[in-house]
DNA sequence: CAGCCTCCTTACCAGATGGTAGAGAGTAGG
DNA sequence: CCTACTCTCTACCATCTGGTAAGGAGGCTG
C-alpha cells in the first residue's frame, strides 16, 4: 500500500506508464521492473493486475482503440446531425482523428510501434481496426455505387490514410530528434495533404 | 569451418541477417542466438567479427548509408553531367532515394527501425545524414539566394522529404499486413506526392 | 617444424527478464 | 471476532541475454 493518494487507480496509472512506454521503448524495450519501479509499485503488482506483459500490451492496445472508436463515433454523430454532404464527413472524421492524435501523442507512438511487422500487438490492433475499416470500406462503395463519390479502390485508400496518420508520429519523432521545437505546423500540413488527397479521389465535385 | 561454400563472406552474410533482423524485429528484439542459428554458425562468430551487439547494429547503419551516400553521390553526378536546373537535380535524387529503396526494402525496415527515438543506432544514423543535410540545405538557401529556388524554410522541407521516405516504409509494412499484394502502386503515389510538394515549394515556375 | 595469424568453436558467466508461490495488510460483511 | 476478498508485497526461479576466456583447425611464412 503506497499509502499516498491513489488508491483503486492503480490499474490505470499502470496503463498510463505502460502506453508510454511502449510507445517511446517499444514492447522489447519495455522491462516490467522498469515499469513499476517508475511508478514506485513492484513487478508483480503489474502482473496481478495484467497476468502477463503480453496481456498487459493488449490492455494498452484495447483502451487506446477504445478511445480512438469513441472519438470517430462522436465525429460521425455530430456531423450526421448536421445534413452534411459525405465530403464533409470524411473530413470531420480525418479532423478527429488528428485532433485525437496531437491531443495524446502517446497514442502516435504505440500505434507506430504496433505497427511493426512482427510486433506483437499487431493483430489485436487489427482486430480492433478491421471492423472500422469495413465498416468505412462498404459506406464508401455503397456511395461511390450511388454517384455520390468517385470511383476509387477504397481500401487502398484507407489504408494509404492509416499509413499517413502513422507516418505523422515518425515525423513528429524525426523533427524532435532534428530539434526542431514545436511539431504543429507539419502536423497541420500532412493533415491538410490527406485531406486534399481525400477531396481528389472521393470528391465529385473537386477538380482533379 | 562451415566446410561449405561461403569462405571469407561470414562478416557479409551477417550483415544481410542482421539488416533484415533489425529491420523486422527491431534491435531489442533481434538476439544473437537467433541471428547465428540463422546462418548455421555460433553467437561467438559474430561477436568475433563485430565485438559487441551494439557495434553490430553500427556497421550494417554504416554500409546502408553508405549505399545511400553512393547513391545520391551517383545520382548528382549524373544530374550535374547534363546542364540540369535545380528542379531536375533534386527530382534525380529524390527518384533515386525512392529506386534504392525499392530495390532493397529491407532498407527501409532499418531506417524506421533507427527513426525510432531511444533507438541505438539513432545518433549513428544522424552522424552519416546530418552532412548530407547540411549540404543540401547549404545549396538549398544559396539557390534561394540566387532567386532559383522559391524561399521557404530548408531544414524543415528536408526533414519532411525525409519522414516522407521513413513513412514508406511503414505504409509497406502496413499494406502487406493486410494483405495487399504487389506495393507498388501506393510508392510510387507517395514518390508523386513528395516530388509535387517539393515543386510547389521550390520551383519558381510552378504554379502555387 | 615452429610460430603466427585468421576464423570459428566450446565452455562458461553475470545480469536481466518474465513469471510463480505465497504471505501480509487492509477492508467489508456476517 | 472471524472469514473472505482485494491488493500489494517479498522471495524465488528458469530462461535468455550479451559478453568473456580460451582452445582448435587451417593457412602462410620464416
Amino acid at each position: 500500500m503506497a499509502a499516498t493518494e491513489a488508491r483503486g487507480n492503480t490499474r490505470e496509472l499502470v496503463l498510463d506508464a505502460a502506453l508510454a512506454s511502449f510507445g517511446t521503448a517499444g514492447y522489447d524495450g519495455t522491462s516490467l521492473d522498469d515499469l513499476a519501479a517508475g511508478l514506485g509499485i513492484r513487478k508483480q503488482t503489474i502482473l496481478y493486475h495484467f497476468v502477463s506483459k503480453r496481456r498487459l500490451l493488449d490492455a494498452v492496445v484495447d483502451r487506446c482503440a477504445g478511445e480512438l472508436v469513441a472519438a470517430l463515433e462522436r465525429a460521425l454523430a455530430q456531423s450526421r446531425a448536421g445534413d452534411s454532404g459525405d465530403w464533409e464527413r470524411v473530413e470531420a472524421m480525418v479532423r478527429e482523428v488528428f485532433r485525437l492524435a496531437l491531443d495524446q501523442p502517446v497514442l502516435l507512438g504505440l500505434l507506430r510501434e504496433v505497427s511493426r511487422p512482427n510486433s506483437p500487438g499487431a493483430v489485436r490492433v487489427r482486430s480492433h481496426l478491421e471492423p472500422l475499416m469495413a465498416r468505412a470500406r462498404r459506406w464508401m462503395e455503397d456511395e461511390m455505387a450511388a454517384g455520390r463519390m468517385r470511383r476509387t479502390d477504397a481500401q487502398l485508400l484507407l489504408l494509404s490514410a492509416y499509413s499517413t496518420v502513422v507516418g505523422v508520429a515518425t515525423e513528429i519523432e524525426v523533427l524532435r530528434a532534428a530539434g526542431v521545437g514545436p511539431t504543429l505546423r507539419p502536423v497541420v500540413q500532412r493533415r491538410g495533404e490527406l485531406l486534399r488527397f481525400l477531396r481528389r479521389s472521393l470528391d465529385p465535385a473537386a477538380r482533379t
